[in-house]
RNA sequence: GCCCGGAUGGCGGAAUCGGUAGACGCGGGGGCCUCAAAAGCCCUUGCCCUUCAGGGCGUGCGGGUUCGAGUCCCGCUCCGGGCACCA
């Protein structure tokens, strides 16, 4: 055993009093070396012409904040882990790495220090790397991306035009948070629940700004449907389709009474085309663009009120809820119009209102309410005092205010007597007819707005030209790069903006003095596509080549946090459709990510460990310490990888006894076989076997759990191998000594299975037993034999009355005439029956007999 | 409010098809080794009664189905997450 110097180096802070313990082998020496080793052996790179089944396993590319946390290493273990396992099942793993390394909070450490976001990111870069790489985490490096080098930003630039060129990009007006105090436009993000700035307290206001918008609604249909083909968790695919919100219906046309311009109507859409003779009023968004014509001069002061109200309303404010108003503030959020519109059903007119419940964005922006099924349309009934005709029968004893289930259509003309369903259908089917509506589809899902006010972004390579409008940059001049000297202080303007030369330019097409677009693009635009450069990161002449990405798309298994279940996932299979569509990447899938894995969030006191609320436990503690392997271990055993794991206290413990069972692995595996004298040739006796036979069940059993990811028992069933091992060992000394052969397979299988989970150890242990340039990871992964891994004999229960009164070891072929002889035979069930014969038996050989009285 | 998860010893968790509840680990207790300690090794550890035999109870709560329920069904409670005027 090696004098072990453990404790020098590490912040004491991380250190648990059991992490000063001896290790059996020099672990910081060892995981060190043997990162060392798979970097100089290129043992994870891999080329092109591969001639192995391709397997692409991609954990997120994180934003790079410093070394790695406790979160990105669990993500990272679990990686690895496939990487290794796939790998060794003969896979040609690709296994990339990179870093989304554009994104807000450089520029803000920027306006804080001054330092540039280029260095301070790349600083950050450095960081992480080198812990990911501590972790003993292997990928190509040659593939390595960062959004922010000009290669992939040129890329990024291409892609834009191109979505362009094919309409997939737009220019419209939008509102953006603009905050008063920083004079700057804020992402969601940073405005608080209640409307104000996060950094300086203002209220946040709107204001309309003209920007680019990705078409992903023109794939909602594809994006919805394709769900269903994915192996995706259930509940991501819920919120996915949650988020697209596809609802059918009609679109009807409300004639104005009495309208200012002859002919006017007003459009509304519902899914409820059915309840049309219960419309008791009409409700029009306050932005809508009718609100003017149909206001009445006596009603102007009160609408102008509702107007008002809305538009300076927090969205917290807004989202509050009709029904959870109080009736003082509910009486300003909603106004007469004075105009009237006519039921085209009953042809009765019906009073307009200007309420704030309904949204411009969603559907025409004016609904037709029926307050007997619309539970909004209710409340603001109720508090408006205006009429409810029911026209679904509620079912009997039903005392609640507006139904929404099916039943009997009632009060509804010719519709009466049908059913809901068939009621739409009759409905929009009339609609059409009498021309004064149609079947429509909306969709909750919006286009994408991807300009960011902000420097530290992708540059959109587009001019304005005041004669040309809006001129693509010519490709030969991408990259466009943001320049390095600018005034990053929020005084106002985007950055870029403010440049004495940047915006400046000539038309790329007429010659004239021009202006660039001065906004970068979103993030979440980069984070799209990387996993397609990663098949192909050398590409020179576009942004990867198809037919190398068509080799391995989609990826195999994508893993990462449950937090992008619904933007950068949906964003990045739009991106996959659009860039087929473009003709980027013809042949390949058109979803993106097969397989996709969630895990659990590390939390602490209850909530989210993160680098803002400064509960961080940094891993790098645990390198110097119990090292990497036990640290991976623990990620592993912790629990199931879907579940969040709590850091407590007791948590150092564990992760030094991950430590210890590594170390206990080591002794059998190196220690042992160089110590012990008592060696016996043959591996033909009963113990032999039964050794044998527990390392042909580990694995069967790791094996199995690996494909379940259900790590948490791998590592136990390894654990309880490895106590077989050490049982093995102690109880052969005194009957002749273990069998050699037996011992070392059965420790070898150890050590394969062992090895994706801790590579470090298990890659040194291997060389040791079988000579220099012996690689674990290289080996193929262990088979196991069927009959081996079948019982023998097992322990069958006896129950009376469902009670268990009885073991019996029985052969696994036991007959159930025998199982139940077997059963009544045993003396405590013949006692414990009194000698009445059992009334009823239920034999389920050879687990189980049950003898009912 | 709606939609998902979840609840098992002192703690993390296991139980794959309705068939031995508590694998494995942490923590606790006892012992061996040692001058002593650390490390390691061995035994023990759900709760209660009890004699090392043995018995009773036990998977958030209340019912049900079944020879048999942590597991299936019905009704709750609590915790966590997501969405929240989407017509």
């Amino acid at each position: 055993m090696l004098p072990v110097p453990v404790g020098a180096g590490g912040p004491v802070s991380a250190r648990k009093r059991g992490s000063l313990m001896a290790r059996a082998y020099d672990v910081q020496e060892v995981e060190r070396r043997w990162q060392g080793r798979w970097a100089e052996e290129r043992t994870y790179e891999l080329e092109p012409e591969d001639p192995r089944p391709p397997y692409y396993v991609l954990c997120m590319y994180p934003y790079p904040s410093g070394p790695a946390h406790q979160g990105h290493v669990r993500n990272y273990t679990f990686g690895d882990l496939l990487v290794r396992f796939r790998s060794m099942q003969g896979h040609a793993v690709l296994s990339p790495f990179g870093f989304d390394s554009f994104g807000l909070p450089a520029e803000n450490a920027a306006i804080r220090t001054g330092e540039h976001p280029r260095s301070f990111t790349e600083a950050r870069i450095a960081e992480l790397k080198a812990s990911v790489i501590a972790l003993g985490a292997v990928y190509d490096w040659r593939r390595e991306i960062r959004s922010h080098d000009p290669e992939y930003i040129k890329w990024n630039q291409v892609i834009f035009l191109r979505f362009l060129e094919h309409g997939l990009a737009y220019r419209a007006l939008a509102p953006v948070n603009w905050c008063p105090g920083c004079k700057t436009v804020l992402a969601n993000e940073q405005v608080l629940a209640d409307g104000t700035c996060e950094r300086s307290g203002d209220l946040v206001a709107k204001r309309n700004l003209e920007q680019w918008f990705f078409r992903i609604t023109e794939y909602a249909d594809e994006l919805l449907e394709g769900l269903d083909s994915l192996e995706w968790p259930e509940r991501v695919k819920t919120m996915q389709r949650n988020w697209i919100g596809r609802s059918e219906g009609a679109e009807i046309e409300l004639p104005v009474v009495e309208a200012k311009e002859p002919g006017a109507s007003l459009r509304v859409f519902t899914t409820r085309p059915d309840t049309t003779f219960g419309m008791t009023y009409a409700v029009v968004a306050p932005e809508h663009p009718l609100v003017g014509s149909l206001t009445t001069d006596e009603q102007r002061d009160a609408v102008e009120e509702v107007r008002a109200l809305a538009s300076a309303a927090s969205d917290m404010e807004r989202q509050a809820g009709i029904g959870g108003s109080s009736p003082a503030s509910l009486a300003k959020r909603g106004a007469f119009t004075g105009s009237y519109v006519t039921n085209p059903f009953t042809g009765a007119p019906v009073p307009v209102y200007v309420a704030d419940y309904v949204l411009m964005g969603y559907g025409t922006g004016a609904i037709m309410a029926v307050p007997a099924e619309d539970e909004r349309d209710f409340a603001f009934a109720s508090s408006y005092g205006l009429p409810v005709v029911r026209t679904t029968r509620p079912p009997e004893g039903f005392d609640g205010g507006a139904w929404t289930g099916d039943g009997v259509k009632i009060n509804s003309g010719f519709l009466d007597g049908l059913d809901v369903a068939s009621a739409k259908a009759r409905a929009t089917a009339w609609l059409e007819q009498q021309g004064s509506g149609r079947a429509s589809v909306k969709y909750r899902l919006r286009d994408w707005l991807v300009s960011r006010q902000r420097y530290w972004g992708c540059p959109i390579p587009v001019v304005h030209c005041g004669s040309c409008g809006v001129v693509p940059l010519p490709e030969d001049e991408l990259p466009l790069l943001a320049p390095d000297d600018v005034e990053l202080a929020p005084v106002g303007e985007s950055p870029l903006a403010r440049h004495p030369t940047f915006a400046k330019v000539d038309c790329p097409s007429c010659g004239r003095s021009a202006r660039r677009d001065t906004d970068t693009m979103d993030t979440f635009v980069d984070s799209s596509w990387y996993f397609l450069r990663f098949c192909d990161p050398w590409s020179t002449d576009r942004p990867f080549d198809p037919a190398e990405a068509a080799r391995f798309m989609p990826v195999d298994q994508y893993i990462g946090g449950i937090e992008h279940a619904i933007l950068h996932l949906l964003y990045a299979r739009f991106f996959t459709k659009a860039l087929a569509d473009v003709g980027l990447a013809p042949g390949i899938e058109r979803e993106p990510f097969r397989r996709l894995f969630t895990q659990g969030m590390i939390r602490m006191d209850g909530t989210k460990m993160s680098k803002s609320k400064g509960n961080l436990v940094a891993p790098s503690g645990y390198f110097d310490t119990a090292g990497a392997d036990a640290l991976r271990l623990f990620h592993l055993f912790a629990g199931p990888p879907t579940e969040d794991i709590d850091w407590t206290e007791q948590t150092g413990e564990v992760i030094d006894g991950c430590g210890r069972f590594l170390d206990r692995v080591w002794r059998l595996a190196v220690d042992a076989p160089a110590e012990r004298d008592d060696w016996r040739e043959g591996d033909d006796r009963g113990e032999d076997l039964a050794l044998l036979r527990s390392a042909h069940r580990l694995v069967a059993k790791v094996t199995d759990d690996f494909e379940k990811w259900s790590f948490n028992t791998a590592v136990a069933a390894c654990m309880e191998h490895a106590n077989v091992l050490q049982r093995y060992l102690r109880e052969s000394a005194a009957s002749g000594g273990p069998s050699k052969a037996a011992y070392d397979r059965a420790v070898d299988m150890l050590l394969l299975v062992l090895a994706p989970m801790a590579p470090h150890m298990t890659a040194e242990a291997w060389e040791i037993r079988h000579g220099s340039g012996a690689r674990v990871h290289s080996e193929p992964w262990p088979a196991f034999d069927r009959e081996m891994v079948a019982e023998a004999t097992v322990t069958m229960i006896v129950q009376i009355d469902g009670k268990v009164r009885e073991r019996i070891e029985v052969d696994a072929g036991i007959t159930e005439d025998d199982a139940v002889a077997l059963a009544l035979a045993a003396p405590k069930v013949a006692e414990a029956l009194g000698g009445i014969a059992p009334s009823r038996v239920v034999s389920r050989p050879p687990r189980l007999v049950n003898l009912v009285k």
